[in-house]
DNA sequence: AGGTACGTCACT
DNA sequence: AGTGACGTACCT
């Protein structure tokens, strides 16, 4: 505690990647992290629509309809999520409705190693998840204060501090995965900054207007909760290339190719998601949608979970029989084999400026980072912060307010990966709830 | 045992 | 095509 601030890790815009020779640094090679950039104000929200516009019918309909708890798992949630937002306790509301504790790194995904499938379409850097899902008020209460304070922008500017101290976050910390109690010091427990005005061992600013469009007066945050399971490749040295067996998400040893068991049993073998698609990545259970609603009898995954390859018969796209030929292109998170979980946040500040921040930590490690912007200046550049290995690295690298739909996107890339998230501008009381599977 | 979700079918 | 239901594979 009395190195809250002095934990504190922040490079300012200049440095552009390399800051202290950090292992990671990014190359901000345009097309490979962020490949959709000039277009990301359009596929995407094409997208956000598409699924807003979805959300908004299903949403209406259950404000008339449901009331208390449509959704059972809440309480679930709400416990679950308590470490990262404290007053989801308190609201007993998740931040968003859906039954998902995977999110959180708690539960198991079901899905192919990535080796073993051939990717399509899928970029890495493609950009998804937009969640939203319209409700009260009471479902954003969580927002400000669970996440950082307003003020924390101004607070945690010009706070240089060495690399090296950022790596005292590292210490380990009692996976709080284990389920059950996620009790505060845990994940983002951990991070102060959260909560009053010092910030995580890892700092990112990125600046934008926020071009408040209409809503002159101020509006409450909203935020994006993203988990990312970022499945790694072994860290240093041997990369994830042969064995599924390390523990991580998309490893799960089951039976893709090698069938458990009995070699022929074909007809009823179940296919399984390929984790790479952006439904796959996509952890939250919308909450709303038919499938999601008819959950105990359909038994079915929330249709913006289902996994593109599983929607395509079993016949085509000769995918779904073995072959790995080459593991799916992986980018390697040096030293970092952690579950990510990472948030989205934004809040309003004055003069429609709009901070995003961007808070990102290891479950098991505690390894914990945050990235925002300040309230004045331009973001362009993304500046990394960084603990050195095994930590993170963070770069902000775009944030783009668009003013037709009304939201906000930002992208960062963490650790090699991208993330993207999309956040309404005005309070409305949406919550977005999106996510994106690093692995 | 219990949860998740794939495959499939019936109904609209 | 979308939805709801069921059986059940595959997990923990
Ligand atoms: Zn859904
Ligand atoms: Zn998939």
């Amino acid at each position: 505690m009395a190195n809250m601030s002095s934990s504190v890790c922040m490079e300012t815009p200049h440095t552009h990647g390399h800051p202290h020779g950090h292992t990671h640094n990014y190359n901000p090679a345009p097309g490979r992290d962020f490949p959709l950039q000039i277009d990301s104000c359009v596929n995407p929200v094409l997208d956000y629509s598409a699924q807003m516009e979805r959300y908004r019918s299903f949403a209406t309909f259950y404000k008339n309809t449901a009331t208390a708890a449509p959704f059972p798992q809440t309480a679930k949630i709400a416990r679950i999520a308590t470490p990262l937002f404290p007053s989801a306790r308190i609201s007993a509301m998740p931040p968003w409705p859906c039954d998902n504790a995977m999110l959180w790194g708690r539960k198991h995904a079901n899905v192919n190693p990535p080796h073993t499938h051939h990717r399509t379409a899928m970029s890495r850097a493609e950009q998804v998840n937009v969640h939203m899902a319209s409700k009260h008020d009471s479902a954003l209460s969580m927002s400000a204060e669970n996440f950082l304070s307003p003020l924390a922008a101004e607070n945690c500017r010009g706070l240089p501090v060495s690399g090296a101290e950022c790596m005292n976050r590292l210490k380990p910390v009692p996976p709080s995965g284990a389920n059950g109690d996620p009790d505060r010091n845990t994940t983002f427990g951990g991070m102060p900054g959260l909560g009053g005005l010092s910030l995580p061992p890892g700092v990112i600013v990125m600046t934008t207007l926020h071009s408040g469009a209409n809503s002159s007066g101020v509006a409450m945050s909203d935020s994006a909760f993203q988990i990312a399971n970022v499945a790694d490749c072994q860290h240093s040295g041997s990369s994830c290339s042969g064995s599924p067996a390390n523990g991580s998400i998309n490893a799960n040893g089951n039976a893709t190719g090698s069938c458990s068991g009995s070699a022929s049993g074909a007809a009823k073998r179940k296919r399984k998601r390929c984790g790479v698609c952006a439904p796959c990545r996509r952890l939250i259970n919308c909450g709303v949608c038919s499938s999601c609603r008819n959950r105990k009898t359909g038994h079915q995954i929330c249709k913006f979970r289902k996994c593109e390859e599983l929607k395509k018969k079993p016949g085509s796209s000769m995918e779904n029989t073995r072959e790995p030929r080459q593991q799916a292109p992986q980018i390697p998170f040096a030293g970092f084999s952690e579950k990510c979980t990472y948030g989205f946040h934004q809040t309003p500040l004055h003069r429609r400026r709009m901070q995003i921040i961007l808070a990102l930590s290891t479950q098991k490690s505690g390894l914990q980072q945050v990235a925002q912007t300040d309230s004045d200046g331009i973001i362009d550049q993304g500046l990394l912060v960084l603990s050195r290995p095994p930590g993170l690295t963070v770069y902000s690298e775009q944030f783009a307010p668009d003013q037709k739909n009304h939201v906000n996107t930002a992208s960062v890339s963490c650790v090699g990966r991208s993330l993207h998230t999309t956040l309404p501008k005005r309070r409305g009381g949406q919550v977005p709830g999106t996510q994106t599977d690093l692995s």
